[in-house]
DNA sequence: CATTAATATGTCATAACGACACAATGAAAA
DNA sequence: TTTTCATTGTGTCGTTATGACATATTAATG
């Protein structure tokens, strides 16, 4: 396999994964072979090959799902995002092979995607150069190799500038959850705490939320009622957005 | 010179760069040579720059002006962005010389900017492959190479999108303005008309204004008050942002 | 069956909003 | 000089949205 021959030269994708689980944000981080170091899921553009369509292949391979909610949110092009001592060490650890070298020692500049996934839906696996593909709280994120810290930390605000344009959550949360759930998940992605009671007066103000007959049993107290999305009027809403200031 | 040697492959940036006069938002345009089509400001990233630095650059060169705002917004992935057809145009009109066909030939993907620069003070000139560097009101824009078009689209929405997360205008009106000229700026990018008296009340509540003892006279009719952005307060607002939904 | 802890819903004072009325002003016309 | 007129400056008013908080309801527990 010819990297030179079947990528586009210098450039590759990231994707920050983000999914909610016991109540937390994470993000799908990869552990590399011989390193402590993590990263966030990545890969080449194929030379025929949209850049878009790559992320949406990481994001396959990685998680072994489609369809999911993905976008790009920013190009990191610093001169300096990677330097010949970070290869050294890629090198010395039989992390890639001898021969790729000068590939791997090239400027390359990364596009940044974030993607919403429902985590009960993901297989994670690793790739070539790492051991590991797991879930890490956002709150516990591992020493991360080049500038994948920044790429999380901008994904992030990527994704809280989305929740106030319009909806999230349809693809982070299963298809049934309680107001208790999605408020909790705005509270994480926010990170402050919002009124329980001005939440859901609003949240349903929206008219994006379907109130179920069912409510979920087996909680220690009284059993809340379940919401989906409803999808006609959630995706309105995404393409249209919340109150314009203007 | 070998732009091989000298330039990141496969990449280059545009700037969308957008003024204000006559009462009309106007983008920055570089007729081409020997051809009838136009094009979005761009150019190359050198090897050793960051892609940001490559963006303020070109910007340098056509307008004759730095520290200007200028905002990354969108990468422009896809494969058949340019096709060898273009390329063929470019070299028979003899705009590029033949052996740069090579380069040229790439596939290229290009990283959009936006400006917002106050119109009187730029000096447009045109580059290598124009024959003129104009000014062109949104409302009449012509003919366009490649996919410029949904360049300069997106920057719109963007510029939008920013409208409504902070304040807009220190970098497009001149230093002092008069309420109306910044309504009317708010109301042509937004594309809709405005209720003068609620705009008022409601810039003004942002207080980012000062409000001048000077009037503008001159003018047909009663003399308007002046007004400039308060400088702090005006950049808290733009790292803060507006009221946030949540 | 009472207790508990969380949910569901409502209230109230205040602020923000949209729509609109009217007075003030300064250049231009009479 | 006086009148006209378009535009600016400022205010009002009814409605809606917001933040803070009170109270009733309910499923599981002991």
């Amino acid at each position: 396999m010819d990297y030179f021959e079947l990528y586009h030269p210098g450039l590759s994708v990231d994707c920050v994964i983000f999914g909610f689980h016991d109540n937390e944000l994470k993000v799908l981080l990869l552990k590399m072979k011989n390193s402590k170091q993590w990263a966030v899921p990545g890969g080449f553009v194929k030379k025929q090959e949209d850049v878009d369509d790559a992320a949406i292949r990481v994001l396959k391979e990685r998680t072994n799902i489609e369809d999911i909610y993905l976008r790009q949110f920013h190009l990191f092009g610093q001169k300096n995002r990677s330097d010949d001592s970070y290869v050294d060490s890629l090198v010395q650890d039989h992390v890639i092979r001898e021969d790729m070298d000068s590939w791997f020692r090239q400027r390359f500049i990364t596009v940044g995607y974030f993607a919403l996934v429902e985590f009960s839906k993901v297989t994670p696996s690793p790739d070539q150069n790492s051991e590991r593909c797991e879930w890490v709280p956002l709150t516990n994120i591992p020493d991360l190799i080049l500038d994948h810290q920044e790429i999380i930390n901008e994904a992030l605000k990527a994704l809280r500038n989305k929740l106030r344009f319009g909806p999230v959550g349809k693809n982070l949360l299963p298809p049934k959850f309680t107001m208790t759930e999605l408020r909790t998940l705005y509270e994480t992605i926010l990170g402050e705490e919002l009124d329980r009671r001005n939440f859901q007066r609003k949240m349903l103000s929206f008219g994006i939320l379907d109130k179920l007959d069912e409510t979920r049993k087996g909680g220690a107290h009284k059993a809340p009622f379940l919401y989906s999305f409803n999808e006609e009027k959630y995706n309105q809403k995404l393409i249209k957005g919340f109150d314009t200031i203007w």
